[in-house]
DNA sequence: GCGCGAATTGATACCGCTCTCACACCGGAA
DNA sequence: TTCCGGTGTGAGAGCGGTATCAATTCGCGC
């Protein structure tokens, strides 16, 4: 018997590290488990033979086993979009600390494949953080039945915790800007508007012109999807015609770049042709000639904010859901002037 | 026993639906599973009571059962690289339509959260895909035990599959075209130089140097971390100085933008004063003024054929690890003249 | 009508871990 | 000495599936 050939080639169990121990099976599990009576003695034994046999914890029996999978879910409309790149970070920066793993799906905005993101999710992680698309319903969420956080976004009727900030407020800060500076045809290069986050904008968009006397102009709005060469089609559509607007406010990234690029392609300058406010700052902004005006979002502490509140609910917290609305920032740089007489 | 109140309010498990459906718990799991025989009405019964219920298979027990988590981890740099999101772009874009799950975790660059996140993934995916850190040890991946792919870098002595560019050879295409343009003095923003790809890219530079019978001078070259602000303050230390090179290559994303701002910051004119080619292409250098010229990785192909390779291991296939190169496209835009004449 | 392989079904042994129980032991209070 | 609460340990019952195997039924040729 103490020559024991043959030892399991396959990663040890705690079975195996039990045996090594010469201890029982419950007790190796509590000493690797951490939990419940184990001696010093016993607890040295068991992690001494853990370690000589290359013993790694199973999660996927734990979570089994334990009911919790320690893993969180975020269902993201686009991960290519700096927004939900930065987002996720803030999510990871605040769950990684507390021994959660993250796991990112792509929507792709399409809401066929967000419903099987959260499918595919729904019994392998504990809390879910999702960019809801347009037809994000109840359903979906309450088949779930684990807690949630809405980002960015909200879905009306469904009452359940969400992190944002106010894009009605925020976009109408934007457009306020061109006006103060006189621009009167404002025109928007927006993403599909049946997104929450994208018609709160445009709302914020109509409020403040019609607060300044001017009736929103709906042929002024052209709409892109965040694919290819979309956006900016879209903002060919705009700019492309005799009577364009002297201004463009854009609601969010790709629209942004969209936007650029079509300007590029009319040969428009900056801001002396059109003047130009985006919804949302990235790293390279800065650097367009001239430097791109924004209303900035705090990305990353969106998402350590959307972190936050799901440890709370993991932790038991109950209660209706809460509504997170972080401040948002019009960082003036060099893309707007006043628009030139006609 | 008609009236059974008391269903479990919890999610149903097999044993629920097989009750319902008035069949063993083994047919239920077999019509619920796809496998095994099951006549065409016990289906039919199987998946009414399914669809009564609500239920939806566990799909933790099921890899606990199985061995097969269905789920493949990729641990990158920094998920707000752009080279890395469009990489699990095609990732996932492979993956997903074979049922396999993405995900994702941020290693920041940090030998230690790269630890921490492949032991994490250890015992949850069925395969890895790395972008392995600069310490990246035979260990980590042997105790690992399952299929993997580095991305974007190689560990010596690691015989496991790989997908990249050849950097060294694309580096050195870069460089051509300054030397070709008649710059002499070129200068370097680079990333840490313990990256493998990285170390390639240098190597490259050096390489087309000394083809050209240029000596290469190390104080030209100017490491940072991608880090806030430290690509900028590298790029600063290159060009705020009376020998400035007339040219500067930038061996990845954050160091072109770093590069940018610092030539902003010291009213520096591309090409005019000087001339920049950065690898890897993005959304936004077309719009910089002037267009920044690029060596361009097929980025999403990249992930793509790393998660083709993944599939093929899970598949049983055996053999040596394999290198996927694929090729890179000097893409000429603006950013390049002839140095002006001191 | 009988025989035999295929179709169908049920029972049950795991997967590797968590967690509840029962039991043994130990020292101090009664 | 007896009783008792706190420790330490082992047994064993799940968690919700997959997979194997034996038992039963079905269909068809002879």
């Amino acid at each position: 018997m103490s020559k024991d050939a043959g030892r399991p080639a396959a990663t040890p169990t705690v079975n195996d590290v039990a045996r090594e121990a010469g201890v029982s099976f419950a007790t190796a599990a509590r000493a690797l488990g951490d939990y419940g009576y184990v001696s010093a003695k016993a607890k040295e034994k068991v992690e001494a033979a853990a370690a000589a046999l290359g013993y790694r914890r199973n999660d996927v029996a734990r979570a089994l086993a334990s009911g919790s999978t320690r893993t969180v879910g975020l269902v993201v409309g686009d991960i290519e979009n700096p927004y939900f790149a930065a987002v996720s970070r803030g999510v990871a920066d605040v769950l990684e600390p507390e021994g959660y793993t993250l796991l990112l799906a792509n929507s792709d905005e399409d809401p066929e494949r967000e419903a099987r993101a959260i499918e595919a999710f729904s019994t392998r992680v504990d809390a879910l953080v999702v960019a809801p698309s347009r037809s994000f319903g109840e359903g979906r969420t309450q088949a779930v039945g684990k807690p949630l956080v809405l980002l960015d976004r909200t879905v009306r009727g469904l009452d359940v915790d969400s992190v944002g900030v106010d894009n009605a407020a925020a976009a109408g800060r934007a457009v306020r800007h061109l006006l103060e500076l006189g621009h009167e045809r404002i025109g928007v290069v927006s993403a599909p508007g049946d997104i929450s986050s994208t018609s709160q904008r445009l709302k914020g968009f109509r409020a403040a012109l019609r607060d300044a006397g001017i009736e929103p102009d709906e042929s002024l709005i052209a709409h892109g999807h965040s694919g290819n060469g979309d956006p900016e089609d879209a903002a060919m559509r705009l700019l492309d015609r005799p009577d364009r607007p002297t201004a463009v406010f854009a609601t969010e990234n790709f629209m942004t770049s969209g936007t650029l690029r079509a300007v590029r392609r009319l040969g428009l300058r900056i801001p002396d042709d059109l003047s130009l406010v985006a919804f949302d700052d990235t790293d390279w902004l800065p650097l367009i000639e001239p430097p791109i005006t924004v209303v900035a979002q705090p990305v990353v502490e969106l998402g350590r904010r959307a972190a936050g509140l799901l440890l709370e609910r993991l932790r038991g917290a109950t209660g209706p859901g809460r509504r997170v609305r972080l401040s948002t920032e019009l960082v003036v740089r060099g893309s707007c002037a006043a628009p030139r007489a006609r």
